[in-house]
RNA sequence: GGCCCCGUGGUGUAGCGGCCUAACACACCUCCCUGUCAAGGAGGAGAUCGGCAGUUCGAAUCUGCUCGGGGUCGCCA
């Protein structure tokens, strides 16, 4: 046996016990005859001390070690001296008094150290994941992720759900995101592709009776990465048959709450969760994942300022496009600077510009406010009123600055959104120990593909509309609402989910809008339609990013952290140095010649 | 594929045309030290500044290309 206890466990009531402890050098304080070592586990940090007189064998042996040895020691656990207690560790009232040493494997000296507060090279930090993952802020994250999930398990279970595993090696289908691909060394210049999701799969499961299925599943899209994006990712996926969109959404919001609570006991949700539709959120936030912890709302303002006198607004409202914009509390003050700052994000985001007013905090009312309480580019240009009018819209008050911005709706709206982001960081309007969960309702089913001139499938071809809509998939596919929901935590879109097609024909109908042909259906979907021949029930579920979850439940920048070993922005693994070329056995056994381009 | 930021001893940074024979902190090595806990003190070793090409009398510093990391747009049903 290498230990009896843990690193983190002892405590003042211990003390009188031997002990043996395992684990890592943490540090090393010489004092030339005693010697303290914080030995560290998973669990914490425990202080050793070799004292010579004590123990004259064990200190010789201590002043060989360094950082990130791997010792055992065992020894007496003692209540510290007087005025020696660390209160900043857990163990702190307690030191265990070295009676012996061993080294179970010495450490090269490693190429940063392990502790939460510094800040290293994120290829380096990969490079030694194996380090960077000893650092306790890292540790946490791997905790609080099998937490996570575990409690996941739980709660579906509990709910009657079946945990069932699905094929990796799968079909490559039409739409969606390039898939990963994998050759087929039986079948010559045929491949499998690896799943960007369960969908079809659990689909099946449905027609197959399971009634209520789930999976942690990896799903994989060999698309460009972001900071929320990596090319595997998991995802938590359900389905549900005989339920109705409300069945699941009551579900899910049910579940997260369970998990949220017991996974993080001392934060804020708020229950239940709101649900705003697609329609609401955009107007109310400019964005279809709004962070609530905040408020910033829009106001569109293209009918107060079309006829103003600003030629911009004019010119804008004329063209079809869009004046919007918010009020940002106490920002009347902003400088040049601050203010060209933040016009840099949103021309970044694409929009041609920020107009700003500046209500002086000097102003009595928006009622009676006076021209030398305003600033603003269009002051010059617009009457009082149409200052008074804008305020009233954006609720701006004395001391606060609208900002607004003109053009076309869609980048109107990606500018207000990047920008209200930005100002609820940036005026603390962010409770950090709040977690906003919130339904996005009533998805439009399609979307104009501008790029291919074809109306597109919002979620995905399976989703189906709201009962009464099917008539307008042939007149007006714009106006069809799909039984399709997001679940958004803090600003971030964790997954999505829908109530499913399952009629031949109103299916084939959809994919026939989205321009598959009836032959290429039949030989990508044909095992999906037939299934739903041989009586298929109403079911609908979600797929819901777990990666994302753990970034919220973190309050994360980013997936990387909460991912053992995740791969760099070139989708590369700096640990195993993967992608890496094959032997040319290797290639020739899947009967695939590397083609050099002529342009490489 | 586009745009933006970054790349200086092991780690993190400073230096931004000559003062650089490159500075500082931590880590590392040696020595001193019995109550430290980011221990302290004294000393030491360690980088031709991601790479290549150019501009210049002179480049870590300017330019171009390239490699690597990050962010973002496109993309991600």
């Amino acid at each position: 046996m290498y230990r009896d206890r843990m690193c983190g466990d002892l405590r003042a009531e211990d003390a009188g016990k031997t002990a043996t402890l395992a684990g890592w050098v943490n540090r090393r304080r010489d004092h030339g005859s005693l010697i303290f070592i914080d030995l560290r586990d998973r669990s914490g940090i425990t202080q050793v001390v070799f004292n010579p007189q004590l123990n004259e064998a064990a200190h010789a042996a201590a002043e060989d070690l360094r950082a990130e040895w791997v010792i055992q020691i065992s020894g007496e656990v003692v209540k510290r001296r007087e005025g020696a207690e660390n209160p900043e560790l857990p163990t702190g009232d307690i030191e265990l008094v070295a009676t012996s040493l061993t080294v179970l494997n010495p450490s090269l000296t490693p190429p940063f150290e392990v502790r939460d507060d510094i800040d290293v090279d994120y290829a380096t930090r990969l490079e030694y994941r194996y380090l960077d993952l000893r650092r306790p802020r890292m540790y946490s994250r791997l905790a609080l992720r099998h937490k996570v999930v575990k409690l996941m398990r739980d709660y579906l279970d509990e709910k009657g759900f079946l945990e069932i595993e699905t094929p990796i090696l799968t079909r490559s289908t039409p739409e969606g995101a390039r898939d990963y691909l994998v050759p087929s060394r039986i079948h010559p210049g045929q491949f499998y592709a690896l799943p960007q999701s369960p969908q079809q799969l659990k689909q099946l499961l449905m027609v197959s009776g399971v009634d209520r299925y789930f999976q942690i599943a990896r799903c994989f899209r060999d698309e460009d990465l972001r900071a929320d994006r990596q090319p595997e990712h998991t995802q938590l996926d359900l389905e549900m048959s005989f339920v109705e969109q409300e069945d699941v959404l009551n579900l899910i919001e049910d579940l997260y709450i369970y998990v949220t609570e017991r996974a993080l006991p001392d934060v804020e949700i708020e229950k239940p969760f709101p649900r705003l539709t697609y329609a609401e959120a955009l107007e109310r936030f400019a964005t279809d994942k709004p962070d609530l912890r905040f408020g910033l709302e829009m106001a569109t303002l293209t009918e107060i300022v079309r006829d103003s006198g600003f030629g911009v607004f004019k010119t804008v409202a004329d063209s079809g496009g869009v004046i919007r914009g918010f009020s940002a509390p106490g920002c009347a003050g902003y400088a040049r600077k601050e203010v060209d700052e933040i016009t840099s994000i949103v021309t970044s985001a694409g929009a041609h510009g920020l107009i700003t007013i500046a209500i002086s905090k000097d102003a009595s009312s928006i009622r009676n406010i006076s021209p030398e309480n305003v600033r603003s580019v269009i002051k010059s240009h617009v009457e009082l009123d149409t200052v008074r009018k804008i305020c009233t819209a954006t609720g701006a008050a004395p001391g606060d600055m609208v900002m607004m911005i003109a053009g076309p709706e869609g980048v109107v709206n990606t500018a207000l959104s990047i920008l209200r982001n930005h100002l609820g960081r940036r005026l603390d309007l962010i409770d950090t120990n709040q977690v906003s969960y919130l339904f996005v309702v009533d998805f439009p089913l399609f979307e104009w593909d501008e790029d291919e001139s074809k109306w597109a499938a919002m979620h995905h071809v399976f989703s189906s509309p709201r009962p009464g809509d099917e008539e307008k998939i042939d007149s007006d596919p714009g106006a069809v609402i799909g039984q399709l929901y997001d679940l958004v935590c803090n600003g971030i879109e964790l997954g999505s989910g829908s109530i499913r097609i399952t009629n031949r024909q109103l299916q084939e109908r959809v994919f026939e809008l989205i321009g598959h042909s009836r032959a290429d259906v039949a030989e990508r979907f044909g095992h999906l339609l037939r299934a739903f021949e041989y009586g298929a029930p109403p079911h609908g579920g979600a797929g819901l990013g777990v990666d994302r979850l753990m970034m919220a439940l973190t309050g994360d920048d980013g997936i990387g952290d909460v991912i053992a070993f995740p791969k760099t922005q070139q989708a590369v693994d700096p640990l195993f140095d993967a992608p890496a070329p094959v032997e040319p056995d290797q290639l020739e056994e899947l009967h695939i010649a590397i083609v050099q381009r002529p342009s490489e």
